[in-house]
DNA sequence: GTGGTTTGTACAGTCCTTGAACTTATGACG
DNA sequence: CGTCATAAGTTCAAGGACTGTACAAACCAC
């Protein structure tokens, strides 16, 4: 299973390991075997794969099935002689994720099913930074509760992405600077809407949701770090196949690392920020032009703006961009030199700039990596695009239950 | 037990739970606690802060008797009305560890008891450099042989410290810049000895086994990055209370991380490296002095040729220092933010150093970490001195046996 | 239709933890 | 000095979970 899905760490937390944490494990092994593969597998594969009896491959599923997380389909493999298997997959109508990201001037929605599918999503364009949190929650809630009428996925988990530093454990935004929040009790007001308070919610950075839709994606890497550039820089860690959080939720912060201690000053009260250099409105104001309000106050994006002005080649845009590239590789190959990362992935804004941005980043990690000329690093553009964060929250509720079925199946009414 | 010891994760790696792995768990859960306590627990005191029965407690750890893992000494209480308990400490005769760290100008060996107490420990001071790589692991083979003969230590396995980069997974240098190695199979030298073929053994970074000899100590923090300047400048992370050795055991490369991109030139190709800032011999150069051969080439070390003149206020050397910890604070901001690290421990050639160093340092991290206004950031000096590495070593051997003691029960010969 | 082959199930056996009863050892108290 | 209260440690039947072997089921090939 490539440890794509790594089982409850039984015990790691220091508690006893009971029979019954032994079983739980178990089945989500099983279960993560069946969601990782690319084709239907059977009881026998599951033990042979595993290393399980049969037997004992056979009683997983079928509490797994009686639990509607499996079902059965036509087997993979064409006939050969001998007894056919029955195919399993995860079940098309098992508990779904819902993800909710509210952005700087959007709020976005999606639903997936257990095997990750996308069976809704929406996006409604409105600047947030006009409404007090409270209302921009309500009017989020209002959004997820249309999005779980949306489909017949029965959602059992509730995503929340937002730009800013969050407080994974307790519900909280810290500090979103491009929001204008400071200490949102975000879970607390979406609990209000009656929809919602029955599901369980989480709530992270941004970037670390799109690191982690990065991750689920088909070539997720052991360890990467992927870039997140939208009104502010940040980035997720993926360390051996875990998001890396850090104690509070805090990692990632790239945009405040210092590119040149003697550079421009930065809003936090530094010099020299990445993002004073590689920033979406730094880019524009270095270019020559009004970085303004910026973002889409009713307007252009300003990515669209930046692409434009390179598109047809103007100068001062192309060293803007340069620049850019060049101070975003100088901090991650900082970030790679720490971390022995393998590695980079260049999402949000950086992805429709690429073309620019992407070279310059590659060279200067070439130059700075210490170990960069025997052993391979690869740069990539984000398989996903500015959907990422949603959906990588919304597969992280679903990711949750292949993770831990045992907490679900108990949590289930049994079905009749 | 605070997670200090993290018993083997069952089935992380995606292997099925069987009984076995059950019991080996709860082995190291109950072992783990004995280790950590500063008193001598009873077999009640297992059961009540695991959550065991007293019976699944007293069958752990008559196992772990058995084994040679525990023994039994008078109890930690005063007697109070009831029947007295059996105090529990790690057994004084259990296996120890051997620590063997080749160093530029030394060789280094440590012996440990189950407990972590140094039992025997000497240092060879010798020009590594002027040896062939085979030559100068055979002599510490050698040197290695006398430690284990010198205790009455029952040394079960070894581990060696190197400056450089080391694959932990197969026993080989890849680099080690300061003692002029490349592709040096070093644990196969050390199994040509016969004394040592017997033993368990493993390899990696100075630095990581001297962040691990600060995590094993009492104020062991959650997450730290730990600073090893020797000749090169190096980092061990502790993350989540493990150290985090990256996919190839290359993280922590803190010494080539840009401080300054268009600053002085490295031997590494790139500019603004943070050695060419705060390296030793950068440090002299920069103060007047000549780095030359440096180190301690049959003279006086490095660093106490800087203390010397810092002490006696020489202001080209405090500018030196000053310049030295401007960037060190500045590269450990850039690791702070990245991580949500709450403690930085400067050690090797930086604890003499930190009187000068150190303040400088903390402004830095306070001026560029993000967060530093609103949550606390540590900075501190490493408990352990120059030692720290073969210490770690040592000491990572015997952590090794309390994190999985099964393993090392069923190989031990049943005592008659 | 018979044999070969593979899948999935049944059942006794083993390992490990649980829970309750029981034994042991000591201090407190009269 | 004897009895009681209390806490520590042990014993043993019971239950949960995996294993191994045997067996039933389903299909292909000839």
């Amino acid at each position: 299973m490539s440890e794509l899905l790594r089982p409850s760490e039984l015990g790691a937390d220091g508690r006893p390991v009971r029979q019954r944490a032994l079983r739980a494990h178990n089945l989500a092994l099983a279960l993560g075997l069946v969601a990782d593969a690319a084709t239907p597998l059977s009881r026998a594969d599951i033990a042979a794969s595993t290393g399980f009896t049969r037997a004992t491959a056979s009683t997983l599923v079928d509490t797994l099935l009686a639990g509607g997380l499996l079902c059965e389909v036509a087997p993979a493999r064409p006939p050969r002689s001998g007894r056919p298997a029955t195919g399993l997959v995860l079940a098309p109508d098992g508990p779904g994720g819902l993800g909710l990201e509210v952005g700087v001037d959007y709020v976005a929605t999606t639903v997936v099913d257990l095997a990750g599918c996308v069976r809704h999503a929406d996006v409604v364009m409105a600047d947030q930074r006009l409404l007090r949190p409270e209302q921009a929650l309500s009017r989020a809630a209002a959004q997820a509760v249309a999005a779980l009428d949306a489909t017949n996925v029965r959602v059992c988990g509730l995503a929340v992405a937002l730009p800013g530093l969050a407080d994974a454990g307790h519900g909280r935004v810290r500090l979103a600077p491009n929001l204008g929040w400071r200490e949102v009790d975000a879970l607390a007001v979406l609990r209000r809407e009656p929809r919602l308070a029955a599901l369980s919610m989480s709530l992270d950075n941004e970037a670390n949701y799109a690191a982690l839709c990065e991750r689920y994606g088909a070539a997720g890497a052991h360890s990467f770090v992927y870039v997140s550039g939208e009104v502010g820089i940040g980035a997720g860690l993926v360390l051996e196949g875990q998001l890396y959080r850090g104690r509070r939720g805090w990692s990632g912060e790239i945009g405040h690392v210092t590119v040149d201690p003697a550079g421009p000053m930065c809003t936090c009260g530094a010099r020299g920020c990445l993002e004073q250099y590689a920033g979406q409105e730094a880019i524009l104001r270095r270019a020559g032009l009004d970085g303004g309000a910026a973002t889409s106050l009713g307007g252009e994006p300003t990515v669209r703006r930046i692409v434009e002005r390179a598109g047809v080649g103007d100068p001062a845009m192309l060293v803007a961009l340069a620049e850019a590239g060049h101070a975003l590789g100088v901090v991650l190959a900082g970030v790679v030199n720490v971390l022995d990362l393998d590695t980079v992935v260049l999402g949000g804004v950086y992805a429709p700039l690429a073309q620019w941005v992407q070279p310059v980043v590659e060279q200067e990690l070439q130059a700075r990596v210490l170990w960069s000329t025997w052993a391979p690093l690869a740069v990539r553009t984000a398989s996903v695009g500015a959907e990422a964060a949603v959906l990588g929250a919304a597969r992280s509720v679903v990711r949750g239950v292949l993770a831990d079925p045992s907490r679900w199946l108990v949590e289930r009414t049994p079905v009749s």
